[in-house]
DNA sequence: AATTTAAGGTTGTATTACAAGTTATGGGTG
DNA sequence: CACCCATAACTTGTAATACAACCTTAAATT
């Protein structure tokens, strides 16, 4: 996987996979697409069966192909993003991981609220008032957290950009696992943020909105750290 | 064997997958430990070696299991912040635009870079400048490219944050085709650049770092949209 | 014409055998 | 005794074969 360097000795089946990927990646598979059958590989790349169904095995991990017995394997069509992050149902996250993942996020999603403050639409926005209230009035924990991260989702997907909208799909688990924390710790406070940064992206204010955003992370992840102190590092 | 109860038709290999992600999430197998060998969970699991072995690359490609020839199979150690190998199907399937992929480096590439200048240490500035030295020297243009992600995905790793690191890893191959793109149509120019961020990063300047990485980025986006536009969009 | 049946193709599983690589075990040598 | 080294004993990787489970298609029957 670390592989930038190519100093690793490769096995068959690693070969195949990356011969695999390199077809769809190419656009000689399209998504949808039916690959060639597994027997077909088998003369093409004159290799056994058992290394092509390794490799088609770790593509349909990482959600590139998909089989159906008796059918076929298909290139997906739309990413595995859902089938991919129930794999894991939940992860607990150490304090080391904690203060990464707030590094990166005040990285990730200052600009984000940036970007969003001069592409959001009029439905972005009602939507983002609306996570806004209800995570404020909201008294379950479970709900107020689903209430954040769906807030940050949405900001991620008013920037337009589709790559950082699937690094949140992506770490989405993560984000509800950390921001459970979050509220565990210290209630629904920063439900109060999100309407600042909603008033700064409707008026399209992009400095703005990045400069609430930044107090938004940096105070949420100092009181994290104040409260992390006291009771050593549990889950 | 002992199914677990389950109404959906589950292959043998989907209930292996299951049994074993469950020993893991539980901690009944700790991180780096070593999990039984193939044969020993096939009389376990009452199951041939092929659903084992099934199972095992799946949890590989996702990087919950990582098997060693000759040794046995471990649990990975990164930690569940980090599993986000599921970005690359979207990138491949999908096919993000330049633009697109070059906001989403500014953002977090400027800011690493700024880290990068307060951590990095001596082995890393050492090894930045050979990558700028050897890009910049070489004429071959998938070479250059190489060196070029190198360069960046040192950068990465210099600012010691895992999440960081994990989501370079993960773009590695849109990286390298879009800097082998870049290469095609400008040359290594880019080493010019990659020199003064090595200077900046080494007299630990972050914000210097930060501001040479941004003109970096913007003059290669718009010299490649300039570009783009003469030749039509291919790839 | 509609339905049923059969045939062929495709993925899933089992079994066996061996290759390739690592580790542990001894035994012989200095 | 300490050391080296061949050898045995695993462990993962690959191959070949056979069959099961499932789907699609087309021929055959009603």
């Amino acid at each position: 996987m670390d592989n930038l360097q190519n100093n690793a000795r490769q096995s068959v089946s690693d070969m195949v996979f990356e011969r695999l990927k390199r077809s769809i990646i190419t656009g000689e598979w399209k998504p949808g697409e039916k690959i060639p059958s597994e027997n077909q590989l088998c003369k093409e790349l004159d290799v056994s069966r058992v290394s092509i169904r390794a490799a088609i095995n770790r593509l349909s991990a990482i959600g590139l192909l998909e089989s159906r017995q008796g059918e076929g394997t298909y290139v997906c069509m739309r990413s595995g993003a859902e089938h991919i992050n129930s794999i894991i149902p939940y992860i607990v996250l150490e304090r080391p991981d904690r203060i990464n993942m707030f590094e990166f996020r005040k990285i990730i999603e200052v600009e984000s609220a940036g970007l969003a403050a001069m592409r959001a639409d009029v439905d972005n926005v009602n939507e983002m008032r609306d996570l806004a209230a209800r995570m404020r009035e909201s008294s379950d924990p479970e709900q107020t957290a689903l209430f954040d991260a769906e807030f940050h989702y949405m900001i991620a997907k008013a920037t337009r950009n589709p790559i950082i909208v699937r690094v949140f799909e992506v770490l989405q688990d993560t984000y509800y696992a950390l921001l459970k924390q979050n509220v565990d710790m210290m209630g629904s406070y920063g439900a109060r943020y999100h309407e600042l940064i909603c008033t700064a992206i409707e008026s399209r204010d992009s400095a703005l909105a990045k400069r609430y955003m930044e107090e938004h992370l940096s105070t949420s992840m100092r009181i994290a750290a104040e409260l992390g102190e006291q009771r050593g590092q549990d889950a």
